[in-house]
DNA sequence: GAGTGGTCTAGACCACCCT
DNA sequence: GGGTGGTCTAGACCACTCC
């Protein structure tokens, strides 16, 4: 068993981690392979396996590593999608649309809320984006509870605004936010990632030919998984 | 010593942690004053102080708590900079530069490297931007090593889009990538970050006027601090 | 010197996966 | 049943701050 040299620079679950990153960079750590086991790790930089497990849960946060319980820990593999960043843009060929809730509710995202109304019950679509059987974005839109149900009914097959399009009201101005927010409770879930995980967002105001139709939604992404791209003028 | 009602829902440090969360939300940790000690907290919730400084570093990677070794644990204020997306917007009056470091090298960021030349040494700006005698953003322009030197020389004062403008040399198109990483070393320092803190990014390419003068860089602030706007059209 | 957070350890138990 | 990661504990040491 070789010692491996170990940059004393640091605290000991750094240095651990730094030279953990070092071998993913190398290659030495392939993807589709579990890395070794926490127990060997121990045993090779001679360090206590605490001290192997902190080091592998700040490599999870930072998108480098994932860990699946009873199998092993995983380099993970780093595809960013890349985006335009006008919400706007047209569904990409390979993507699909699943339908998660349909309910009645305020807004309770606070950054949401300086955008858009706080205080009033709205329509509130729920959705999810996938592509190549992933969940890579997730979609909560907002609109006025009075539109009609025949609009509605296709809030889970497209884009809201796309449903709004094939009813004659159209976009004619957006504002956006874009900010990263640690991952609320519920997009844990469904992206399968650790808690406080980055999330990448876009919040959307979106004003349409019809006057009293306004639509505001949140449309977000884990962070090692998406990037948006924008042209000046 | 009142015992506190933990949601039995999730693992022991997860509960202690929304519970701390459902606490400075109610404002019972006001800013400013530290919340009670690792032993204090450990001895309230009945629980070991390992799981307790679990919870509470989890807090911190998710912006919501900030540790001070040898002081204690503070809530921490959430002000966010909200600036226009484009990163030609004229600095703000209250923002102060500080250079950081003009050096010649290639550009090393792999998402730059997308939008950028990879193999090639280049002038390269690093400076930060202060605001409230607290560092806000973080940028790092690459441009071609030809640039007459003295333009160079006002690159510590002003954006180095503004000391070129200064020599009549006007950006003509910008492209921007926006996405969040994890902090590197360097901008940990800076921010006084943890490892791996996310930073909302801006990567840009501007072309000039001058044909021989392309910008490179990327405009970085640690993600609760910073969002952006932008309208289409 | 007392209190703070940060680190590290050994040891234990659990749930899960695979064979 | 053996291996995996995840959790939790008790206990120790350190560097730091404040009085």
């Amino acid at each position: 068993m070789i010692k491996p040299q170990l940059q004393p620079s640091q605290s000991l679950h750094e240095s651990v981690r730094e030279e953990l990153r070092r071998r993913i960079a190398a290659g030495t750590y392939p993807p589709d392979v579990a890395i070794p086991s926490t127990a060997m790790l121990s045993e090779e930089f001679s360090v206590s396996s605490i001290t192997i497990k902190r080091a592998l849960r700040d490599l999870q946060a930072a998108g480098t590593l994932v860990s699946i319980p009873g199998k092993g820990t995983y380099v993970k593999q780093q595809k960013r999608l890349l985006r335009q960043l006008d919400v706007m843009q047209p569904s990409l060929d390979d993507t699909s649309i699943r339908s998660v809730s349909v309910t009645r509710e305020k807004i309770s995202d606070p950054t949401l809320g300086t955008i858009a109304p706080r205080d009033q019950v709205m329509l509130c679509v729920r959705k999810t984006i996938w592509m190549d059987d992933e969940p890579i974005m997730h979609d909560t839109t907002y609109l006025s509870p009075d539109i009609g149900n025949e609009v509605v009914d296709e809030f889970g097959e497209r884009f809201v605004v796309d449903a709004l399009v094939r009813h004659s009201i159209h976009v004619t101005k957006t504002h956006l936010v874009i900010d990263a927010a640690p991952a609320t409770a519920e997009v844990e879930e469904i992206f399968g990632i650790p808690n406080g995980y980055p999330m990448l967002r876009r919040l959307y105001r979106m004003v349409t030919s019809d006057p009293g139709i306004t639509v505001y939604g949140v449309l977000q992404a884990p962070f090692d998984r998406l990037a948006c791209t924008v042209d000046f003028p």
